[in-house]
DNA sequence: GCCATTTTTGACCGTTGGTCAAATTTGTTT
DNA sequence: AAACAAATTTGACCAACGGTCAAAAATGGC
């Protein structure tokens, strides 16, 4: 068969069966973890035979890397929107901090995964594109922020002569990763008498800010009203923003 | 046989050999990763048939457990010895982010096992002995950062109207975590210019502490002298601490 | 040297990630 | 509509590996 008009279509079926594949993977991943399924079980959830699979991932891994990468490109977007906040620079990295809230929701096990993935033998497991796409993916959460802070920096919101803004950005993905990664921990919570895990993010994000003398200070200053606009204005429907 | 004299050197000798197995198995998880070694191999290594190998760890998973839980374990020894370094409660905060670092570079893969660990399907096989010991060591992390924490709110350093003393640690613990994994990463380092990694680890510790508004703060200190006399005094022989 | 008990062993089993030749479907030509 | 060729799908099959357990070996008391 030469190329034909069917062409396009059969691209488009094949990306939409891609699509059901990482979703329902995702699934298996999210409630079995990732020995707790097999490329059978997976096969017979999307009715298509195992080999048909293989045509799109080129092992286990490379499929559960898809699925993550899917989640980050997630988190890439609700950082993107978070970033088109209309206030000062602190409130827009707070908003920042409630994507954090919003991505931790909607993939509370996602840093146990990632993690996973990224040790050695699973990594290289992985097919190079889908590597590739899972470093642009991180690379967009990586700009979104450090955009910010050189905008802040500009702004004189936040000191210049204190640290580049590439040590800014590096701080505040640190704690936002980290909290993520405790506040989804059971015995991290039970320890640190934690109610609700999601405000604790927020916290850890703000006093970050705080080190780095992002005025205005979070002590100085009431971001409740803040939150709720940003909820309303970039997060409707949102769940982790708890009390009136 | 009956209970005899020999029992005690028994014991000494299981609880030798459990030691070397998970010595051999650490070296196959940091070079390898979960996946990239049998139990057929380590038996090899450690010389003994894999049978005897299920003697002492009911799944590869409770071994990769044993593992992480002895790192922890290390962790938290580390710890406890920079809590009792000489000086004022900030340069003994400063002496826990330099056992961060300590670890770091003996344990560089330890929190992408421990997060693969923690998935449900891993941490499910494990026995629940080991699981608690894990706990323990993980509880005794914890424990060390909040008592300066309270010490140092006893002495005035530390800010008691803003948070309460558990609020602080889990933001230490949280930016200590984030930073080890953000700074082990490859591409992350990349993106963040980072020359020396650990230098980061450091610097996003003092910004917390900065955050909690923990004096002296950082910008109105220097530290390097603190960071040689600690290296000097808790952690001679310390790689880490670059120029002089 | 013999026996009872404990300890060690590795052949064996079931599961599962991954392959590929055969079967089926699709689309074109006559 | 029949025949044909290219593309796609399939699932039986294979090898690798985690885990088991009956048999073998080692131990220690008599």
């Amino acid at each position: 068969m030469p190329v034909s008009i069917t062409t396009a279509r059969r691209a488009r079926e094949f990306a939409a069966r891609e699509e059901l594949i990482i979703r329902e993977a995702r699934k298996f991943l999210l409630e079995r973890g990732f020995q707790g399924w097999n490329m059978d079980d997976l096969a017979h959830a999307v009715e298509y035979s195992k080999g048909t699979l293989y045509q799109h991932f080129e092992s286990k891994e490379d499929l559960a890397l898809a699925v993550c990468t899917g989640s980050l490109q997630q988190r890439a977007d609700l950082f993107e929107r978070a970033s088109n906040f209309n206030g000062g620079s602190r409130e827009r990295i707070r908003a920042i901090c409630c994507a954090c809230c919003e991505f931790a929701t909607a993939h509370p096990e996602y840093f146990h995964a990632d993690m996973m993935l990224k040790s050695a033998s699973f990594w290289d497991k992985a097919s190079s594109e889908r590597q590739e796409d899972h470093r642009f993916q991180a690379g967009r959460c990586w700009r979104t922020i450090q955009q910010i802070i050189i905008e802040a920096q500009a702004m004189g919101d936040l000191p210049r002569d204190r640290f580049k803004p590439e040590e800014a950005t590096f701080a505040l993905v640190s704690v936002t990763v980290g909290s993520h990664i405790m506040a989804m921990e059971g015995d991290m919570r039970v320890m640190a008498g934690i109610t609700d895990p999601l405000i604790a993010v927020r916290r850890n994000g703000d006093l970050m800010c705080d080190g780095l003398g992002w005025k205005p200070l979070s002590f100085e200053a009431d971001y409740t009203e803040t939150d709720r606009r940003i909820v309303r204005e970039v997060f409707p429907g949102a769940t982790w923003l708890k009390s009136a």
